[in-house]
DNA sequence: AGAAAAAGTGGTTGCGCAAACGTTTTTGTA
DNA sequence: TACAAAAACGTTTGCGCAACCACTTTTTCT
């Protein structure tokens, strides 16, 4: 069989209790005695059973992500793939591991969670999304498991959750515009049931007011994270007898179906339009032009969550920690913006 | 403490192993008993423990998923989300529970797999890369552990696998630019020392050569996976006094430097160069003007790594399943390519 | 010098479960 | 009716480890 810490301690002339403290550190060990076990074990090949040691100390050092079941949205990918990097990263440095997990429907996810932390797999979880009256969430609340949110919870404000303040990050991305002298400027949003949405339409509609510029309703387009959407609005903005010279959209890959609508109708970017966006996706970089975007910090965002999980777990029912983590914006001012309108008089 | 597997026992006035039984679906209880004790369960709020079950059971029902280090690479993000979407949902439909880690270094990466492996944390492995020389593929040889890799290892031919042919892949692609009337191709390549970049650069030759066109050695340039290396291409390919009427393009990232180099340089996407390139990701279809692209079905690639990986996980001995497996390839035309150049008497 | 504290180590138990092996009850067959 | 075989369930052990309690030896203090 494999290489247990009896096999070790007998080989180096102690007792298994003396290895297991060698395992952990122990300072009550001499140098010698420890450095004997080190060698036996590198000897032998030893390796610690985790299982073993999960089952006796009651702690895995490993927490998981729950993926929400629209994996399938590409604008997600490149977000969560960031989140993770960044949950992984952190984690790893902690000495957790990180274990994925989705579910196909609401009660599968809930089944999942409960099968990994009640059955002690997992010290604690991830939750990627913030949608409204969460099963997960109330699940986990109600067992006092160790949990973070990445957005936050409405419902629960209480709760230990990592998020952006997407009100002020769409006021600074509406008020660059104005700065550069635009006075009419719409906003593609998304789903209008998603915090976010309303959070940056909130700091939308503030920036405009301060400013004293003009709100109307048609400059306000929702639709879905999606490129049709930013799609599908331009030929609505484009229509009307007075347009916007500027927009503010909810999302890079919105943007990209906006970028294309722009093509097909043969306006361009900045000079007809200028756009900023949100997320600073890969895709905001790389596409044609580049396009404006308010870094929201994604991997800081994944990397902050872990933190906070993991401190949360080592130091249960100790004193209370920040529950709230806002991350810093940024905005990344591209081609997309750097056009000024002609001052009318 | 937590509900144990004996407090379910006292409760139903049956033994732990009888209810033992009933976790297991034993055929040997009879359907009373097995309700009554799924009953108690329910009422108990009981729920096995992992831990102990992988202890004494050997087996842990989850697998690992090893990131490469340079996961900061942009292209590779989306690429490695479609396979951990891949692997992820066809592990969880076996039951499976999956692991992500990442080291900094080669060294650090063994280092995990070994604490994970060795430590019995997990039942095997996927490696998400074909470096030459790993040194993790030959960490896991050399101890016999379940493991699969997706791309190929020339070192170590047998060893569990799932790829594409990329020879024959880029062969399609170059033939779909001849059928068009093509006649000078040129081809951007990845790093000389991935084996992708060969097997793709070796079906372009062989088209060539079939079709009886010219090869060139200036129509050839090899860089990175990146937006850089296309754009860079450009410069020199349009420089040339006989340039090239059309590209193969090792990957979408690059594509979309060639898009950028050939929109500054003030060339139009077909008209003056078509393109045709690989791996078919979201920017693909996103781009201006869209790109046609080999589709090599990423999410496949993960489903089919997961499913070989965790069939050679339960039938660890047994008969020898099929060691290489070959994903299917499909070219996605979209308007980069939709462009016949004028014939030249 | 003697007591107390500290340092260094050992023996044993039990975490929660599956599996090996035993026992009792039921069913089938001659 | 007998009696074997199958079905249904019980008892016990041990997986590999950390934690608890205990013990001895050394050091420090008064």
């Amino acid at each position: 069989m494999s290489v247990t810490i009896k096999d070790v301690a007998k080989k180096a002339g102690v007792s298994p209790s003396t290895v297991s403290r060698v395992l952990s550190n122990n300072t009550r060990i001499s140098r010698e005695t420890s450095q004997r076990v080190r060698d036996v074990m590198e000897e032998l090949g030893y390796h610690p059973n985790i299982m073993a040691k999960s089952l006796v100390s009651r702690t895995t050092e490993s927490i998981c992500v729950i993926l929400p079941k629209p994996a399938e949205e590409l604008f997600l990918n490149m977000f969560f793939m960031e989140l993770i990097r960044g949950i992984v990263t952190q984690a790893n440095r902690s000495g957790y591991d990180v274990l994925i997990s989705s579910g196909g429907s609401e009660q599968e996810e809930i089944e999942a969670v409960s099968r990994l932390l009640k059955g002690k797999r997992v010290d604690g979880a991830i939750l990627l999304y913030s949608r409204k009256d969460d099963q997960v969430v109330e699940f986990l609340k109600n067992n006092q498991f160790p949990f973070v949110l990445v957005g936050r919870s409405e419902k629960f404000p209480d709760i230990l959750s990592v998020d952006n303040d997407n009100v002020q990050a769409a006021y600074d991305a509406t008020k660059h515009l104005i700065s550069l002298g635009h006075q009419r400027i719409g906003f593609v949003s998304g789903p209008p049931n998603h915090i976010v949405s309303r959070d940056r339409m909130k700091g939308y509609v503030t920036a405009l007011e301060e400013a004293g510029l003009e709100k109307r309703k048609e400059w306000i387009v929702e639709g879905e994270f999606l490129q049709e959407s930013g799609y599908r609005a331009m030929s609505f903005f484009m229509n009307l007898p007075e347009r916007p010279t500027a927009l503010v959209v909810v999302d890079d890959l919105v943007s990209l179906g906006v970028l294309r609508g722009l093509y097909e109708l043969g306006y361009k970017v900045p000079e007809d339009l200028c756009i900023v966006s949100f997320n600073n996706l890969s895709i905001a970089e790389l596409s044609t032009p580049p396009v404006s975007s308010m870094d929201i910090g994604i991997y800081n965002l994944g990397y902050t969550a872990s933190q906070a999980l993991i401190q949360s777990i080592q130091h249960e029912g100790e004193r209370q920690f920040q529950k709230r983590h806002i991350i810093p914006h940024r905005l990344v001012i591209r081609e997309s913006s750097l056009y000024s309108p002609p001052k009318k008089p």
